[in-house]
DNA sequence: CTGAAAGCGCTTACAG
DNA sequence: CTGAAAGCGCTTACAG
């Protein structure tokens, strides 16, 4: 069908042997490499990735399961992923769970079949199924994206999520609120309890009674920010800072803040998470918490990669990304 | 390593070809059967995918390029295929080309290495490299989502754009607005350009004069959708209805209108498109276009798995899977 | 129905 | 540095 080593080698007039050699970039002799050179762009040879791995037990592909690819936060993370990933040649096989564990096993299962020389996860809050240490023991590497895992020994990335939230809190503590309610997702999830975790170790340090009623944990989501919103901000006392921890949240609770007609920062202060293009149209801008997507794709990749190489010399990593606050318009310090 | 073919035959006393052929469906003797369905599970063999189809020439790999992938309406076509390829037991090459032509070239030639057995590609305007056709002539089929491309004969799947305009505009008009402006993505791209004739068409059909400051085309991006209607409702004698061509788009003129605390539809009416999850948070409920991601993706991936099995029966096929308009709130009727 | 053998496109000890 | 040969895990005519 297309053209193979064996029909390069009998152009060039050398063994397959040397044109695999070629191909893998060891020494030959100088007249060898240009006869060979010249055979790849006459025949318009194109070496079959899949054959190679056959031999060396390499599929060259990286499987990458998530709960969903319409996720941007997850797909951002994929992007600098996949860039890091190509530049050395390996691609990505995608899946997508919806959501669901016994889907998720499935994928996991798949990918298997298909040699994937590596693996990178989402597990967004769902629990370690069996298959993962078949991963292990078959010595195809896991890096565990944004979620802990607890019961499984690899790696991870994660950001500093406990750590974000206390700076998020702190800094309306210190423009002096007191009524700071937190719109969280689900704490059954990694990301929701440690978001969770630093709010209220803010309001402890600071010594600022928790309120209960301040406190919300929702879902994920526009609609779970939204309704959280209204309910807080309709509130008798309602919070005068809202410190939002997911941006399909903090958009949802926006919509909240228009539709109630409130205005910020003016009546309500706002943090939310992450700024995607959301960013580029609201008013006032938003102070925000920033994962950096690119930076944990890239050591998401990078991660999965050297292991596939073979370097485990300081395994298992836990690599827990710094995030960044900006600092913008949507909160007021308030007089005392 | 892991366990192939070869001990699986060993354990159940028969040839390698016999436990290929049980694994391929073929019949043969019940004994033998059993045996090796036996020996399979004892054993844990998982057949390896990659070696088969060095064998046959099949990777049973998709190659998905697109221009990003943190475009929802894109994802979640990608979505919808993968699920419909998943079930073939084909799998998923996702490549994002961030929007540059070099890179997207580069991405088809990387999965021409990995032997993908057919393309989904969404050129989101870009004009038709070469290597393209080197898929056609190699056999790869190779399904176009969403856009045109008229100098590559090959199947298409998209939605009936102009048509959508064309009934999004009738029924604003049939609600007696006369000053409708459209919020158009970059006539540069297919999807553009259709949409604008559909609100054009419209407009001629039922005579209504065509002002040229109510027609804006800018970016497919909440920023492009956000000036456009600033400028819009900002103008003297501002539109009485508002149809805005993408998902993005109608987001970014929400965040516009809102600001502006313009109400709709008691002073503006709007017609949107799409409504992913934003319809959960947006009072009054948007009335929209629907593109159905789910279908597009579904035949998206049907008909290039009908091509690598060899059927080109209906080659090429232009399938322009029809809109639906959710009639909601945004739109009021006007009193003549 | 089934076994033995050749082969998919490549790599890699093994000799030289 | 290079060729000949074996082999990666599977499939598939070819005989029987």
């Amino acid at each position: 069908m297309s053209v193979t080593v064996r029909d390069v080698a009998k152009r060039a007039g050398v063994s397959v042997g040397t044109v695999s050699r070629y191909l893998n970039g060891y020494s030959l002799r100088e007249e060898n490499r240009q006869r060979i050179k010249e055979a790849i762009d006459a025949l318009g040879f194109k070496e079959n990735i899949i054959a190679k791995g056959l031999k060396n037990n390499r599929s060259m592909a990286i499987g990458v399961v998530l709960a969903s690819l319409t996720d941007i936060f997850a797909t951002s993370i994929v992007t600098a992923a996949e860039r890091i990933a190509a530049k050395e040649n390996f691609s990505f096989i995608v899946c997508d769970y919806e959501g669901s564990l016994e889907k998720m096993v499935q994928k996991l299962d798949f990918l298997r079949s298909r040699s994937v020389d590596g693996l990178i996860l989402f597990p967004s809050g769902h629990s370690c199924p069996k298959v993962l240490q078949a991963y292990l023991d078959a010595g195809i590497p896991v890096v565990i994206v944004n979620d802990d895992m607890p019961a499984f020994r690899t790696d991870k990335v994660t950001v500093d999520n406990s750590n974000a939230s206390f700076r998020a809190v702190e800094w309306l503590i210190h423009s002096n609120h007191r009524d700071i309610a937190i719109i969280n997702g689900d704490t059954e999830v990694y990301t929701g309890r440690e978001r969770l975790k630093g709010y209220l170790e803010a309001l402890q340090v600071y010594e600022i009674p928790i309120n209960k009623q301040f406190i919300t944990c929702g879902h994920f989501s526009h609609k779970g920010g939204y309704e959280a919103a209204k309910t807080l901000l309709t509130l008798e006392t309602p919070p005068t800072a809202l410190y939002i921890t997911n941006y399909y949240m903090t958009f949802g609770a926006i919509m909240a803040v228009n539709e109630l007609k409130i205005s910020v920062p003016q009546q309500l202060s706002i943090i939310g998470f992450d700024h995607f293009e959301i960013s580029d149209v609201i008013n006032p801008s938003l102070t925000v918490i920033e994962q950096p997507t690119d930076k944990i794709g890239e050591m998401a990749a990078k991660t999965v990669i050297r292991r596939i190489r073979g370097d485990y010399s300081d395994f298992p990593v836990d690599l827990s990304i710094k995030t960044r606050m900006l600092v913008r318009d949507s909160v007021r310090r308030l007089e005392l």
